[in-house]
Order: structure tokens, then C-alpha cells, then sequence
DNA sequence: AACGCAGCAAACGTCCGATGTCTCTATAGT
DNA sequence: ACTATAGAGACATCGGACGTTTGCTGCGTT
């Protein structure tokens, strides 16, 4: 098999070298595949696979360009790979979110602005109030890291850090929570990471975010084993 | 468009369901395609996604099967998109591992064997004899790095680490360190995280390769700064 | 002159059928 | 028992045709 992928490799080859820079129009697909030597099938798989990739953007009608190439673009992919991961590997996912999310933390307690922290006080609200709807408790819960972590400016870190905080994941570790009756707590402790934030306090934000993330990762234990022990 | 997205995404719910668990061989393409109620080529862009995902691997002649779902063939896609992130965003890469490398190098010092540590000296001494090499001067580095971080055991990380720390990546900073005359001090660097974790003192593994990844990033700065200046 | 609508052309989406090439396997022969 | 070979099955690639969507152009109206 060389014709397809010696295509999605010459493709993003010209992306990467800066012959095609964000934005670009491709040509029509049956002249790229004249140009590229093969059939405009091969074509098509080709361009698929990079659009899947969100390197390219595919518009019906208009012609295939390339994406602004931006790091929530690129990273998205990260996402949808850990949602396959198996259980057994999960934990590992787990260790990976202990590293980078207290030192994450730590760093949006410097760089954070009052308005974001007046953001992440509504979303505290939302929380507490949402506290017997499983759903939008994970929805809260979400918001409240991804507006924690975006406040380091740092968007390849937030892409990371959004995809290893898998949408299942969350849903796992939640239905832990709500079924130990530990709802409560997991939210006392954001409002831990809360009022760390607003003092500015670097080294109690990762304290309170590390202590969050193992919360989290001893119910997704408990998840798996009972997970285990009913297979 | 929806009849190949839909194809894609349900593949990958059925795989994900634990349906198609790894392994499995899936059914011929024509007869998937009558499945799923859409033409072979449509189907055909579809695997083709989740073969270019590592999700599926497609053997000609043979049949199309589930990979094994390990981490270090899903996470494979982040070093391409690594790849193609624009240089203004490659600093947002060095923060994270300035955070990810230390801790992770950390745990190396508490989880590596003698065997490692032997393997990590013999690459030190490869690197020290290729000074003058600037390609293999790379290959020894990516291997020092690859296997300290292995030595966690979390294969998650390794790969992660591994994405972030693309080739081309690579190659730019040792571009600066070489012309910068810097190439030895940094292989001295290589050799106090050596000593750290031959000492299995953690703080100063971590210590150690945080003053590494900070000299890479230094260099990574001067490079990208050349770059503007002379375009 | 500005605005709006219809129609056209270009481009992607999907399908179909045919042919080439590779793998695996089962069979026949030694 | 082993090996070589022939066949079937499956993916790789191609070429063309038709549908659908989009963007633009030019005409007509105000």
C-alpha cells in the first residue's frame, strides 16, 4: 500500500514545509490526483484522512483548504484516541493528569485575571446547584478545569489536558461519586482549587489540584473494580 | 457529509462498545458496506481514517483487523500533529514538557532497575562519541530520553513525551545547540540527569532535567528568533 | 447606482463495476 | 511428512457517471 499514504505523506509534507500555508485552496481533486500520479479515489481516502486529522477542511460545493493548523485544531485527535483506550490503561491516563494538572493549576494561579475567577465562581454556583444531576455535573466539572487550565494561555497545554480528560472518563469517575455519595466532597474540593486560585496561591492550587485529581483516580479505581468483578 | 462520518464513527462506537474488541477481524468490505448502507468507497475512506488512527490495521490480501488499542499506537497521532504545529506555538510544546519531562524523569529515579541504568550509560557513551554528528548526535538523544521515560513503566507518558517530542523538534534545537558551540554542555546535562538517577535521588533527577528541557528551550528560542530575523 | 434573484459552472459526495495484486490455505505430488 | 502449486478471497486502484451543494455572475428591478 504506497499510492494512498505516499499522498497523505506528500500532502503534508508541502503543509509542513510551508508550501501550502494555512488557509491555502488545494486543487480541485481530480487535477491533485493528476498531479500526485494516481486515481481521484486515492485521492479522496487521502484527503480524508487529513481532514479527519483536521489538517484540512473539506467544503462541499467549494474546494478543500488548509486549517488555521492551531494546536486546539492538531490536538483534537487526542481525544478520540483516548476514548479508545481499554480499561487497564486508564490509570496510566490517570498518572499523566496528576503530573500536568497541579502544575497547570499552579500556573493559572499566577496568570489568572479577576474575571476569570469570577467566571470560575459562576461555574462553582452552577455546580452546587446541580448537585442531584449527574449530567450537568460532569458538564460543570468540565467547564471548571478547561477554565482553570485555559487561563495559562497556554493552548497546547489546555488541547492536552481537554483530551485526556476524556468525556467518558469523566462519566466513569462521576458515577463513582454520585454512587459512594462522595458528590459532596469532589465538589468542596474544587472550591478548595477556588480559593486557592483567588489568594493567587501557586503552590496550594497544585495542592488542591493534586489532591482533586487523586480523588478522582482512587473512584475511577473503584469503578473498574467493581467493573471487574461483575465481568 | 454524513454517510462516511457515520461509517467512522460507528465503527469506532462498536469498537469502543467493546463489539469489536481487539483482535477482531472485520468483514469484507462489500459486505460492511451493505451493513452500513453505503458504497465500498465510502467505507474504504472510512478505514482508511481508522487505519491512519492506528485503530484498524488493514493487511492486503488478507482482511482488515482491530489493533490492539495500546496506547503507544493511538497516541502515535500526536507526534504528527506535533509535526505540523507552527512555530509560534512550538514554545506552548516546550511549557508542557518543561512540566511533564522533570516529573516524569522523577518517577524514572524511583522505578529504574541497574539493566537501565546500564542501557542509559551506553547510551551517554554513544552520544559522547558522536559530538561530531549532528544526526546521530539526535538518535542518542531521542533514545536517552525514550528510555528514561520508559523506565516508568507508564506507557501513556512515553508515548505522550515521545509525540511531544517530534523530530523535527529535535533537529531544530540541536541545529542551535551545535552552531551555538553548546553541544557539549548539553551532553553534560544528559550526563548529571545520568548521575541523578543512578543515585535514584529523585529531587535531583527532576531538578536535573528541568534545567535540561530549559536549555533546550533556550536554544529552541534562539533558532526561532534567527529564523524571523533572517525572514 | 444599488439591490435582489435566477441560473450557471465548479467542486465535492456517492455509487458502480472492472481489474490488478497480494495472502492464505488447501490440495496434489513427491 | 514435506513441499510446491493452484485457487479463492480480500484489499488496491482505476475510470466514469450522476447527484448535491456552493459561490458567482449577470440580468432585471427599483
Amino acid at each position: 500500500m504506497a499510492l494512498t499514504d505516499d499522498a497523505i505523506a506528500r500532502i503534508r509534507s508541502m503543509i509542513q514545509s510551508g508550501e501550502l500555508p494555512p488557509g491555502t485552496r488545494l486543487p480541485p481533486e481530480p487535477q491533485l490526483a493528476a498531479q500526485m500520479g494516481l486515481s481521484r479515489s486515492g485521492v479522496r481516502e487521502a484527503v480524508k484522512v487529513l481532514e479527519s486529522a483536521r489538517v484540512l477542511d473539506v467544503r462541499r460545493g467549494d474546494g478543500t483548504y488548509v486549517t488555521s493548523l492551531a494546536p486546539r485544531l492538531l490536538l483534537q485527535g487526542l481525544g478520540v484516541a483516548v476514548e479508545l483506550l481499554r480499561d487497564d490503561t486508564l490509570l496510566e491516563v490517570m498518572e499523566v493528569r496528576r503530573i500536568l494538572e497541579p502544575m497547570a493549576t499552579g500556573l493559572a494561579a499566577l496568570r489568572m485575571t479577576d474575571a476569570d475567577l469570577d467566571e470560575l465562581g459562576q461555574i462553582l454556583e452552577d455546580m452546587r446547584a446541580a448537585a442531584d444531576d449527574a449530567e450537568k455535573l460532569i458538564q460543570f466539572d468540565t467547564a471548571f478545569h478547561h477554565t482553570v487550565i485555559a487561563t495559562t494561555g497556554n493552548e497546547t497545554l489546555t488541547s492536552l489536558l481537554d483530551g485526556l480528560s476524556g468525556r467518558t472518563l469523566r462519566a466513569r469517575v462521576w458515577r463513582g461519586l454520585i454512587e459512594g455519595n462522595a458528590a459532596h466532597k469532589t465538589i468542596d474540593e474544587h472550591h478548595a482549587i477556588y480559593l486557592a486560585l483567588r489568594s493567587r496561591d501557586q503552590l496550594l492550587a497544585q495542592a488542591s489540584a493534586l489532591i482533586h485529581v487523586n480523588t478522582s483516580e482512587a473512584w475511577l479505581r473503584t469503578v473498574l473494580a467493581a467493573k471487574t468483578a461483575e465481568g
